[in-house]
RNA sequence: GGUGGAGUGGCCGAGAGGCGAGGCAACGGCCUGCAAAGCCGUCUACACGGGUUCAAAUCCCGUCUCCACCUCCA
């Protein structure tokens, strides 16, 4: 009954222990908002979603933290290339992503602080490691000494001397060059705010370990991100929250990233395949499907092939799902998933051992259906919506339904009522044997982007997958 | 140079000493006027070379290939 997860710092699967029992809270690393969001930015927040949505199955209070670093080096210029305010290309990038979360299923987090409305508590950060002697001001940027922290780089276990020399482009007055930059002097023209040591903005870094301080206190249980945030992000995160006096994050969770054509997909590398690009092209909850399906610690490698037989492997649940529906009704979530899915889940988020359950469950259901065992059917069904719901993934959840609600579901009516009368010269030509009739009425409906499938019970109609 | 990860059947994708994960595709069967869907069955794989063991995809040694991080990154 304990969920385990892989602990980065640790470097192995470790029981899950709340610093508050019944309770968890999770600090995410959420967007630097200086370009629309990709399918891999994505698929770091539907993990942590799936990873949230667990805990509250398991019982806890979830409290969710995803942060917003609304100021770094690229927003600032590209608003001297576009003659746009800093904070205007910041925001229309936060609103992509957060429509992109939201068309996939994610749940909104607790609380979504961005950087720049965290000036003071940085600054107060700042002032303390100064006063601890873990920072230094230099030439108006403020410098946390790497070599005044032991403990530092123990999350990638790395040995500082064996890392590369960074370039330091632009950054003077450093004691080693190594330190890493927790404010910047402003250079002329970019946006600044007034410190004791100067005007200037925030560095990377800094933003995370004042806001998780300030929304989930000195020590909370979860910190997560995308695997090439562990270097430098988190370490110099953990450096400025433990020198401070944090006990900062128990457990440590990276996700790894999506690939193509075996490489990393990133805003640098211009191989980015665009979340609104995707949206257009794929149903939504198809997309969910296949990035938040694969374990969350292994690469996807994209391909518009595996997509669309993620598709297919979707609709095979889903046409199980309607079967039922369309046969018995209603039929509600099971109030508890199978226990062979819960140990899967507990597992380290293992979703793909998850999912196995799933599909046998959908095809002990479809077997019921056939023998028209409606009761085992709807069994399978409840638990089925349980597994899916769990996953964000449930097809009746009214999340999925497109457009708006209930003119939708009356258009639904008008569509089955037109399509019936259609259904009914199909079968009076196929009762007196006029096959070439019947087929071309159901080639047309199939042109019209309805898929018509015979059953012992009569003609049903569905929406073709495309 | 340092640190970490990966290589699994036609494809995707889990597993981590012994019971064929699961899905997609294909093929055969049942059902069907035909089709579709569904069900049943078939396809017995773990980069390579050694070793340990009654037993290795899994552990050990070595090799090859690929990827990532080393101050832009989810």
């Amino acid at each position: 009954m304990t969920i385990r997860l892989y602990d980065t710092n640790a470097r192995q699967v470790r029981d899950f222990i709340p610093l508050v029992p019944g309770c968890v809270s999770i600090y995410l690393c959420g967007a630097t908002v200086q370009a629309a969001p990709h399918i891999g930015h994505v698929r770091s927040n539907l993990n942590f979603d799936i990873m949230r949505r667990w805990f509250a199955y398991r019982g806890y209070d979830v409290t969710f933290i995803r942060n917003v670093t609304d100021i770094d080096d690229k927003i600032i210029a590209k608003s001297a290339e576009q003659g746009r305010p800093w904070w205007s290309i910041g925001y229309e990038n936060e609103r992509a992503f957060n429509s992109g979360y939201d068309a996939l299923g994610c749940l909104p987090p607790s609380y979504e602080p961005r950087a720049t409305g965290h000036i003071p508590e940085m600054i107060e950060m700042m002032r303390e490691l100064i006063a601890r002697g873990h920072a230094y001001a230099a030439d108006g940027n403020v410098y946390f000494d790497v070599r005044s922290y032991d403990d530092y780089l123990s999350l990638s276990n790395q040995e500082l001397d064996n890392l590369l020399q960074p370039s330091g482009e632009g950054e003077t007055g450093k004691r080693d060059p190594r330190d890493f930059a927790m404010w910047k002097s402003a250079k002329p023209g970019e946006p600044s705010w007034e410190t004791p040591w100067g005007r200037g903005r925030p560095g990377w870094h800094l933003e995370c370990s004042a806001m998780a301080h300030k929304y989930l206190g000195s020590a909370f249980d979860i910190h997560g991100g995308g695997i090439d945030l562990i270097f430098p992000h988190h370490e110099n995160e953990i450096a400025q929250a433990k020198a401070f006096g944090d006990d900062f994050a128990a457990y440590w969770v990276h996700n790894a990233w999506v690939t193509m054509s075996g490489e990393k997909m990133s805003k640098s590398l211009g191989n980015s395949v665009l979340v609104s690009e995707m949206t257009k092209r794929w149903r939504p909850i198809v997309l969910r499907y296949y990035l938040g399906t694969p374990h969350y610690r292994s690469m996807i490698e994209y391909s518009e092939d595996s997509l669309r037989e993620a598709e297919s492997a979707f609709a095979r649940i889903e046409g199980f799902v309607q079967r039922v529906v369309e046969k018995a009704g209603h039929v509600e979530p099971a109030a508890e998933v199978p226990p062979a899915f819960a140990e899967a889940m507990d597992d380290d988020l293992s979703v793909p051992q998850a999912l196995a359950i799933v599909h046998t469950a959908v095809r002990q259901g479809n077997s019921a259906l056939s023998a028209d065992d409606k009761e085992t059917a709807v069994a399978r069904l409840s638990e089925v919506r349980a597994m899916l719901g769990v996953l964000g993934l449930d097809p009746l959840d009214e999340r999925w339904s497109c457009g708006d609600g209930e003119r939708s579901a009356d258009l639904h009516g008008v569509v089955d009522s037109l399509v019936r009368l259609v259904l009914e010269q199909r079968q009076a030509a196929r009762a007196r044997k006029d096959y070439a009739t019947a087929d071309a009425i159901r080639d047309q409906l199939q042109q019209s982007g309805l898929d018509i499938t015979d059953t012992p019970n009569g003609a049903r109609w569905s929406l073709g997958s495309r």
